[in-house]
DNA sequence: AATGAATGAGCATTCATTCAT
DNA sequence: CATGAATGAATGCTCATTCAT
C-alpha cells in the first residue's frame, strides 16, 4: 500500500543539484515514451534530446524500464494527489462520481504530454512485473472512487450487493474504452456530454432500486420486447392469423 | 468496413495444399504468442516447434506482425461467428445482453489457448496500424451487442438518448477490467455471479427510466446522502446548532 | 571424464556444408584470441577478418566465451591425440618422460598459431567455470604422463611414495615456467638442452634411491655445506677460534 | 633491476598526510581485486567500500591497472622482505630450500587476503606490460632461492651444469601447479607433507650424483623396466619360448 | 584534498528478414 | 515447396577516466 515503486538504486544518494537533472530527464523521457511507446523508444533518443550522453541517463536510472516506470509513477502521483485533494470538496456521492468521471476524461484528453496512450498501452504490458507495478499505481488513483462508493453503500445510496471492484471496473473500464476509441479511431468524445451520460448510467446502475420498481420496469421491458417481436414478425409478411 | 484485414501478400497465390500449412503455423503461432506476448515471442521458436525453418514461416506470412495479426484475426473470427450464430437463438434483449456478457467471460477465462492476455495486451498496442486492425476485428465481434441494443432502443426497451458506442464501451470496458484484474492480480472472478451482476447493472443503466421514477430515485438518494452527512458531522462532535 | 566440454547448443544440428564454416571461424578466432588474449579480443574483429557479419559468428557459437573455449578445446584435442598416439611408440619410462617433455616444449614453442600465450593465460582465468573446463582438457592431455609414471611406480622404476599429481605438477609446472619466461622476457630456451636437463632432473627426483645411497649423498652434502660455511666465515675475517 | 615498478605519476608530489590515504586504498583494493579478479573488479566498488568517490581513488593512482599493480607490488614486497630476512636464519642449503618451499605454500594458502588467486591469475596477464612488471617483482621474490642454489652450486652441494633459472622454474613451477590445482579443483594439499615431498624430490634432482652412482641407478632402472615389460608380455599369453 | 557529475568509447547479443539453391 | 545460411541493424548497459568547483 505504501511505496510500491522502489526508487532507483542509483538515485538513493543524490544531492540537491542533481534532483534537477532527474526532473529534466523525466520530462524528456515522458515525451519520448509518449510518442513511441515503451518498446520503440530508445535510451539514445532520450539522451540526445537532452544533449547529454546515454551514460548520464543511466547514472540516474537503473534501466530503461526503471525510467519508464518512474515516468508513469510521477504522472500517476500527480493526478492521484490532485484527485485526493479535490474530491472531498465536492458534496454528495453522485456529484462526486460525476466529478471523478469528468476529471478523468479531462485529464487524459487535454493532457498535452501524451500520457494517455502510454498509460493505456503500458497498463496492459505483457511484462508481469511492469503490469503489477502499474496496478499498484492504479490502486491509489482509484481509491477516491472506492471511498465514495463505499461510503455511499453504507449510507444506502448505492446498492450493497455489488462488490466495489466490480463497480470500479465499470467506471474506469467504460472510460478506458472511450479513450482508446478516441486514440485509435480519432472519435473525439464531447467530454461534458460523455461525462454526464456515463455518470447518469453508472449512477442509475449503482442505485438501489426497490423490488417493486425493478419488477415493474422489467415487466414493462418484457412486454415492450414481446410487442416488438410481434411487430417484427408481422412486418416480414408472415401470416400470423391466416 | 469491408475486409479490414488484408490477406498476406504472400498467401494470395498459394494453392489448396498449402492451406494446411497455413493452419498449422497459425496454431503453433497462437501458442507461442499466447505464452510470451508479441514482443517476446520469436519467429525462431515458432518455426522450431513446427520442425520447419524460419524461412518456411516467412513464405506464408509477410512478417511477424502479419502472422500475429492473422492469429488474432482467426481467433476473433471464430468467436465472432459463434456469437453471431448463438445470440439470435436467445429471446429477449436483456437475456441477450446477459448471454453476450456471460459468453465473453466464459470464452476468455476458459480459453485454453491463453489468448486472453494476448488479445487484451495487443489490443492496446502502441503500433497504430496494429491497433487499427484489431479495432476492426472488435467491431465485428461487438456488432451483435450493437444490434441488440439498437433494436432495444427502437423498441423502447433501452433509453434512446445514449449513443450506442458509449453503451458498448460500458459493456466491454467493464469486462476487460474484470479480466485484466484476473490476469494481473490473480483475482479469478466467479463467472456466473459476475455476469449476472454486470448484466443487472448494465441493463438497469440502459433502461429508460420514467422521469417520475428517476426524479423520485434521485430525491431519495439526495435525502439519504444529506442525512448521512448530517449524522457524520454530529458524530464528529461538531456543534450543529450552536 | 568423457566429453567435458559441451558442444555449442547452436551447432547441434548443423549440416556438412556448415562444418567448413565452423572450422574457418575456429581458425580465425584462434588467431585473434592468440594475439590479444580473451578479454581484449572482440567478436567484431573475428567477424571482420572472415568478411562475415558478427551475427554469422553467433549463429555458430553461443557466445564469445563458448567460441574461445572451443578454440582451446580443439587445440588440446589435437595435441592430446598426437601425444596419445606417439607416447606408446617410445620404449622405456625414462625415454617416454623425455619424449613428453620435449614434445611439450616443441609444440608450444614452435606452434605458429600463438596458442602458447593464450593457453597459459586463459588456463589461469579468474573465471571459475572457464578455469574448470580448461582443467578438464588438461586432464586428458596429461594422462599419458600419468600412465607412464603410474606404470613406472608399479615396476619399481619410480618411487612409490609420491602422489602422481605432485609429480605431474613438477613436470608441467616447470615447463610452464620456462615457457612463460620465454613469453614475457624473451628468453628463448634451447629446446633440446632444456628438455634433456629437465628430464634428467625430473627422472632423478622420481627415482627410488636406496637408503644407503640417499644417506650417503646427504652425508656428503652436509659435510660439503659445513665446510663451505667454515670457509665463508674465515673469509670474512671472523675469529673462528676466539 | 632497480626500481622496476614506477610510482604512480600522481603520487610523486603527495605529502605525508596523504600517505595514509594511499595505504587505505591499497588495503581495500586488495580485498576487491582478490575477490573478483582484475577484470571483474570495478573502481566504483573500491571507492564505495572506502566511502569516497571514484575521483579520489584516481587522484592517488593513475589508473585501475596502476592500482592493481601497486597492490600486487606491496604484497610481493612484504613477502619478499620477510623471505629475505628469514632465509639467512636457516642453516644449510637443503633446509633453506625446504624453508622456502614450505614458506611459499604456507603464505599462499593461509593468506587471508585471497591474494593467491589474484597473483597466480594476473601473473599470467595477457597484457605484456603488466606481465613484465610482475615478472620483475617475482625476480626479487625468487632471489633468495637463487642465492641459495647459487651458493650451493659453488660449494658443490648442487650440480653445476643446470642453469639457475631452470632450477627456479622447477621449484616455483611445481608449487604454482599445486596451488592452482587447489584453487580450481579444491584439492587442498597437506602443506607439510607436500613441502617435504617437493623438497625431497627437488633436492635429489639438484644433487650432483657421481657418474658411477648415476650409471648404476640408471642400469638398475632399465633392467627393472625391461623385466616388467617381459612379464607384461608373458602375462598377455604371448608364447615367449614356444 | 575531495568529489559530483558527466561521458566517450566500447561491445556482446538478438532477431526478423532475405535469397540462392 | 522448403530451407540453410547469412546478415543488417539495432540497442541497453558498463566503466574507467576527467575536470570544474
Amino acid at each position: 500500500m505504501s511505496a510500491p515503486i522502489k526508487i532507483s538504486r542509483k538515485r538513493e544518494a543524490l544531492g540537491v543539484r542533481s534532483e534537477r537533472r532527474v526532473k529534466e530527464i523525466l520530462v524528456v523521457a515522458r515525451q519520448v515514451f509518449s510518442e513511441h511507446g515503451y518498446e520503440k523508444s530508445t535510451t539514445l533518443e532520450i539522451a540526445r534530446r537532452m544533449d547529454v550522453s546515454e551514460a548520464t541517463v543511466f547514472s540516474y536510472f537503473d534501466s530503461k524500464r526503471d525510467l519508464c516506470m518512474q515516468v508513469i509513477k510521477v504522472w500517476y502521483d500527480e493526478i492521484s494527489a490532485e484527485l485526493e485533494r479535490e474530491v472531498p470538496l465536492v458534496v454528495g456521492a453522485r456529484p462526486q462520481l460525476h466529478f471523478i468521471v469528468r476529471k478523468h476524461l479531462v485529464t487524459l484528453i487535454h493532457d498535452g504530454t501524451g500520457m494517455c496512450k502510454l498509460v493505456l498501452s503500458e497498463g496492459r504490458s505483457a511484462d508481469d512485473e511492469f503490469a503489477g507495478l502499474i496496478a499498484d499505481l492504479k490502486r491509489r488513483y482509484t481509491a477516491p472512487l472506492r471511498n465514495v462508493l463505499s461510503a455511499a453503500q453504507r449510507s444506502g445510496e448505492v446498492r450493497p450487493d455489488i462488490p466495489l471492484p466490480l463497480m470500479r471496473d465499470m467506471v474506469y473500464g467504460a472510460m478506458e474504452h472511450v479513450l482508446w476509441d478516441w486514440m485509435v479511431n480519432r472519435n473525439k468524445p464531447d467530454i461534458d456530454i460523455t461525462a454526464a451520460q456515463l455518470t447518469d448510467m453508472l449512477w442509475t446502475s449503482f442505485a438501489p432500486i426497490s423490488p417493486e420498481l425493478r419488477n415493474l420496469a422489467q415487466f414493462r421491458a418484457e412486454v415492450a420486447g414481446a410487442l416488438r417481436r410481434l411487430d417484427s414478425s408481422a412486418a416480414q409478411g408472415m401470416s400470423v392469423i391466416g
